[in-house]
DNA sequence: CACTTGACCTGTCCGC
DNA sequence: TGCGGACAGGTCAAGT
């Protein structure tokens, strides 16, 4: 469930923390969420430091001065949680987190810094990874080389986004907008926000959707993605950020997760759930007609 | 080529 | 209270 803001938000915090720390230590117990042969992980991970946090589409890549990198897909239930020592083990334990002293039941990768601090890769439903890769190598994944442009990259245009989309004139709109290879970073939140914005039916073709509603699409597209960076992410029981604790964009949320209240531009239409490109979908009858 | 379904997993919630 | 099943939704692979 994390998605470009979430992700986003997570590379920021942990961006202030991690960059100067060496690893002393790593411990997994699920070989699906750590796929790393031993001796790459003791030759170019254990006593290697941390150098910067980057990321692409929902992605983050986590740089090493051995020149490896940590590559991390969160899929829908992971976490980073970054701890010192008091904390997790201290007095001063913050209540405000969602996420109790660590490791939990949860918890396949601890890495452990030299000052006692530790990072925690937790997974509920071990769907998502950790790769220990040579940076060179890192660009060549499959997901890398096929991965569509960053929606908020500043050279990216509305028009190179009505470009993309119409790479798939006859699909759906909403499955195109999910398909990481047009557009990167949009999953079901975002999808399904964004189109109620710009007043589209998901299922609709994108050959059928005038091209100034396209545009409007993109314009409100980033607007969401940025309020949601600024408000630290979306709100889930699954999402938390590098301290443990929630981001506050539910309240902005217009139609995700409401089937059932009123549309806040049709007080009289109530928000349903249906099913488009094999996801629920939250959308208002009377804005976004098929 | 477009689209759907299944697989990967665990936890929660709903109906009986 | 327990139990089966649907559901959550990112990505890839396989099937229609």
């Amino acid at each position: 469930m994390p998605e470009l803001p979430e992700v986003e938000t997570i590379r920021i915090g942990l961006s202030a923390l991690l960059p100067g720390r060496r690893v002393i230590d790593v411990a997994h117990d699920w070989p699906k969420s750590f796929p790393n042969a031993e001796s790459d992980v003791q030759r170019f991970l254990v006593g290697a430091t941390i150098t910067d946090i980057r990321r692409r589409a929902k992605v983050l890549i986590v740089g090493l001065d051995s020149k490896y990198s940590l590559v991390i897909h969160l899929k829908m239930t992971g976490q980073l949680v970054f701890r010192s020592a008091a904390v997790n083990f201290g007095a001063g334990h913050p209540t405000d987190s969602l996420v109790g002293e660590l490791p939990d039941k949860s918890t396949r990768v601890i890495f452990a810094f030299e000052d006692g601090s530790k990072l925690f890769f937790n997974d509920q439903r071990k769907f998502g990874w950790v790769r220990l890769l040579p940076t060179i190598e890192v660009e060549e994944l499959d997901f890398f080389k096929k991965v569509g442009p960053e929606p908020l990259a500043d050279t990216f245009t509305a028009d190179d986004f009505v470009t993309r989309l119409m790479c798939r004139p006859k699909s759906g709109i909403k499955a195109v907008l999910l398909d990481q290879t047009i557009i990167a970073g949009i999953g079901n939140i975002y999808a399904d926000e964004s189109l109620w914005a710009a007043k589209i039916h998901p299922l609709t073709r994108v050959m059928d959707v005038p091209k100034t509603k396209l545009k409007t699409l993109y314009t409100e597209l980033c607007h969401i993605l940025r309020l949601s960076i600024e408000k630290g992410g979306f709100t889930d029981r699954n999402y938390v950020n590098h301290e443990g604790k929630r981001g506050s964009y539910l309240p902005f949320a217009q139609v995700f997760r409401r089937e059932g209240q009123p549309c806040p531009r049709h007080p009289n239409t109530t928000i349903i759930k249906i099913r488009a490109a094999g996801r629920g979908t939250h959308i208002c009858p009377a804005c976004q007609q098929y």
